[in-house]
DNA sequence: AGCACGCCGACT
DNA sequence: GTCGGCGTGCTC
């Protein structure tokens, strides 16, 4: 038997399954999914078997055998093998960082080496036991087997004595992968094997071992092990108390597999389905129906905040496991609060696997057996949860679709959007987008089905409707559902209860400034907080600093501190009196002169949350204000503590930065506030408008959502802007037709996709010429296809943009240029990028430029 | 990505 | 005359 296996080398060149033989022993254990350890040029390395075959297709001389088995069942299956395998041809990335990326990081193996005594060799020369060859005592002492790195530190002048036990067979080498997991062990006291001898022992006990007695009466009790700990405190005892116990035989303390279960102990309240509303049941019907189909299907779901979406979730997924069938929900990770799982721990209770990158990596991994395991039928995390191992999904639910953290970073650049939709075809399962301001891809795209268009047309007036079918007109445009069928549209434009969305005012900073009012309150802004503060009820303040951070420079000679290996403006941060770069890590301590022209006129520009809480208490004495950023969230459970702290009522004031702005729901939270709307408006990226719009819509709704009604204050200098216009009117499809107009104007997604080419190098010429080469490369191929733009009759079109440098020029003493890839229609733009990526390196034999590939980019800055 | 194999300089 | 520098090229 052969086995086709891919191996944990990411490289162009070693990007394909290699053939190994399959062990008569493991004959029947290794499987398609299977994780394995395999000799591969010269050393053990992990891998994933892809595939079984007869025969190999090379030649035997070549063939080696897998090593070893890594896990006893396999931890991908088929169909994650597939989804693997489009993910590496989509987002032009190895296979295995695509496998790599399904798998809790705990699987993640490391090899390493054991060395062991071939025992009869040693008694046979036992000349050789004596004081020169301690380390041969050494093992022996250590039961016959060491690592070898163990014996190489110890006696490191030994090297070439034990090089030498190796070769000649003295010495037995093992290379093993070990599972980046310490597994947690914890002492276990299990309930008396014999109940009937341990009844009578509790009365033989000596009268003085009450504590005894208690131990013992306690476990009787038990039907299932317990940690030792539990025990102990249990009864208020001791350990000693219970390992007497254990030592007349009574009791058995062992070690067992601990596992973690981060919401243990925790209680949650069970709700039960509530009553939808007429416009909540239309949406659910259509859900449901579409589960039973069995068709994969894509709905968008477009709700306003406080419209009930996640009831409709609930329910949904309720239909959807009374069928047998799994869900996963996606939160972005900045929403995964504990309220949210609260309400799907509460419907579902322990059928919830909860994945969030604040787990650690045994308990991601615990959660995560939980779902192979079948003992989960719903996953609720974030970006990675799409790869929850379910066998039979019926339903995906993506909630807050627009969010820009469902796009990966590092590679696999994946967007998991477009892989839900993808795993839902491979399920049969249905994929529900849900958003109040969904993103202009998903839009446009539902925009072509019939309905869609309709009320688009109606929504927005004929401009829209123009726009939106002149996006049908180019067929794929952007959203993974472009090749399947159209998402349909799920309208729910009302609040739940009636409730009407918060009053939105808009206030211009510039009358402030020519009133006089130089702080970054305004008059409207302190007065609505001073009556809070009145009232005793809560506040919101935003502050959207995004690439507005807090930079240092001097007023004399205009000097900026910027990070010596990344070119970029260094960012204060008050705590720690340091300036830090937000790429690498760089830190340096704040100067108090000038480094340049030495004068004592250094100042730290741009508003951070600090400084407005500064000014918040020089305001209103007393003020208790929460402050959520960076710098006080990083902290494993302090998300979660100032949150609850808010909910408390322990804060007049949550102050914060987008963290604030995602799906919190408290009834006290009558004012919010944004301190200046602008700031997210004039990045250098064409979704800035969006994201603005959409932040602040976001926020709006934190106000207002239970019986006192909300105001919301936004401080802007673009009133008039049409993102932030739109926000105020609550008015999403106002906002979509101006901006899809935009878009239009400069062909930029949806109207076009992008690929983000970013080549980078330590010397500049040789990035520039390669940057050159593959422009060039690039342009001759579109050419030959007659796929430039000027050609591009039918809307079929490549261009190709620079090289230029990239927004960061220079990142870890690298130089950064990048390419632009624009094409409309169906066109295979990865594969022509592939081919000249691939004849790049023909030419100029292996350049160490470092290429990295960004399909569908989401952060153009 | 690593590691081995291979061809040219500074040492015993 | 040998050790070792790190430039190409392969890994089932």
């Amino acid at each position: 038997m052969i086995a086709k296996v891919i191996v944990d080398v990411p490289s162009r060149g070693t990007d394909r399954p290699f053939d190994y033989e399959v062990p008569d022993k493991l004959a029947g254990w290794v499987e398609v999914g299977s994780r394995v350890g395999v000799p591969f040029g010269g050393r053990v390395v992990q891998g994933f078997v892809i595939g079984l075959a007869e025969f190999a297709d090379v030649d035997r001389a070549k063939l080696k055998a897998i090593s070893e088995l890594l896990d006893h069942n396999p931890p991908l299956s088929p169909d994650l093998i597939e989804l693997a395998q489009w993910i590496s041809e989509k987002y032009c990335c190895t296979l295995t960082t695509a496998l790599q990326a399904m798998i809790p990081a705990a699987l993640k193996g490391k090899a390493e080496t054991y060395v062991s005594l071939a025992e009869e060799e040693w008694s046979e020369a036992p000349s050789l036991l004596s004081e020169e060859n301690e380390w041969v005592d050494y093992i022996r002492r250590s039961g016959g087997t060491v690592k070898l790195a163990a014996l190489q530190e110890r006696y490191p002048s030994e090297a070439s004595a034990v090089k030498a036990a190796i070769s000649d067979g003295r010495l037995l080498e093992r290379v093993s992968i070990r599972d980046r997991l310490a597994v947690r062990k914890v002492l276990t006291v299990y309930p008396p094997s014999d109940p009937a001898a341990a009844h009578e022992a509790l009365v033989l006990l000596p009268a003085r071992a009450a504590k005894q007695r208690e131990v013992l009466r306690f476990m009787l009790e038990q039907d299932e092990p317990l940690p030792l700990q539990r025990v102990v405190e249990e009864a208020g005892t001791t350990a000693s108390t219970v390992r007497a116990l254990a030592d007349k035989g009574l009791i058995t303390i062992r070690e067992a597999e601990f596992n973690r279960d981060p919401y243990a102990g925790r209680s949650f309240q069970q709700t039960t389905a509530m009553s939808l509303t007429e416009e909540q049941t239309a949406v659910y019907d259509e859900i449901s129906s579409a589960i039973d189909s069995g068709d994969s299907r894509v709905f968008l779901l477009h709700g306003v905040t406080g419209s009930g979406k996640t009831e409709v979730y609930l329910q949904s997924i309720q239909h959807c496991l009374q069928y047998g069938r799994q869900a996963i929900v996606l939160v972005p990770e900045i929403a995964l609060t504990p309220q949210m799982v609260e309400r799907f721990k509460g419907r579902f209770g322990d059928a919830v696997a909860v994945l969030h990158s604040r787990l650690s990596n045994g308990e991601r991994y615990d959660e995560w057996r939980k779902i192979r395991e079948r003992r989960a039928q719903v996953a609720v995390g974030a970006r990675s949860a799409i790869f929850a191992p379910f066998e039979r999904l019926g339903l995906i639910i993506i909630d807050e679709e627009h969010e820009s953290s469902y796009k990966q970073e590092e590679s696999p650049k994946y967007h998991a959007r477009d892989v839900a939709v993808r795993r839902a075809r491979q399920h049969g399962a249905v994929v529900v987008l849900g958003s109040a301001t969904p993103s202009l891809e998903s839009y446009a795209a539902a925009a072509r089905s019939g309905v869609a268009v309709e009320r688009l047309a109606q929504d927005a007036g004929s401009t829209s409707s123009d726009a939106a079918s002149r996006t049908g007109a180019n067929s794929p445009s952007g959203h993974p559902a472009a090749s399947g069928k159209p998402p349909a549209l799920l309208p729910m434009p009302n609040r739940v209860g009636g409730r009407p969305l918060p009053k939105v005012q808009l206030v211009d900073m510039r009358s402030e400034l020519k009133n006089g009012n130089r702080s970054m309150f305004s008059r409207e802004l302190h007065e609505a907080l001073a009556l809070r503060l009145e009232r005793g009820q809560q506040s919101v303040l935003l502050l959207n600093r995004r690439g507005h951070s807090t930079f240092v420079m001097c007023r004399s000679c205009g000097y900026t501190a910027l990070c010596p290996h990344c070119d970029i403006s260094l960012t204060f941060h008050q705590k720690s009196r340091a300036l830090r770069c937000h790429y690498c890590g760089y830190a340096e301590l704040a100067p108090t002169q000038c480094p340049s022209c030495e004068s004592e006129h250094i100042r730290f520009f741009g508003t951070g949350t600090q400084r407005v809480e500064e000014e918040l208490s020089k305001l209103f004495p007393g003020i208790r204000v929460i402050r959520m950023d960076v710098d006080t969230t990083t902290e494993k459970g302090s998300h979660e503590k100032w949150l609850t702290m808010f909910g408390d009522r322990q804060g007049d004031v949550l102050l914060g930065t987008q963290m604030v702005a995602k799906g919190l729901d408290f009834p006290y939270v009558t004012l919010v506030g944004v301190i200046a709307a602008d700031t997210s408006l004039h990045l250098p990226d064409f979704r800035a408008a969006e994201k603005t719009f959409q932040l602040l819509t976001q926020v709006a709704g934190r106000a207002g959502r239970h019986e006192l009604a909300g105001e919301v204050i936004i401080q802007t200098y673009n009133p008039e802007h049409y993102a932030i216009a739109a926000a105020q009117q609550h008015d999403y499809a106002s906002f979509v037709a101006d901006e899809l107009k935009h878009r239009q104007v400069m062909s930029y997604p949806p109207y076009c996709r992008l690929i983000l080419i970013t080549l980078s190098h330590e010397a500049l010429p040789l990035l520039i010429a390669t940057g050159e080469k593959l422009a060039t490369l690039l342009r001759e191929a579109v050419a030959d296809m007659g796929l430039a733009s000027a050609a591009g009759a039918n809307g079929r079109f490549i261009d190709i943009l620079g090289p230029v440098a990239s927004p960061i020029p220079r990142m870890k003493d690298r130089y950064r240029f990048q390419c632009m890839l624009k094409y409309r229609g169906n066109i295979d733009a990865t594969g022509i990028l592939q081919d000249a990526i691939r004849m790049l390196s023909d030419r100029q034999g292996q350049p160490p430029v470092q290429i990295s590939v960004d399909v569908d980019p989401q952060v153009i800055l």
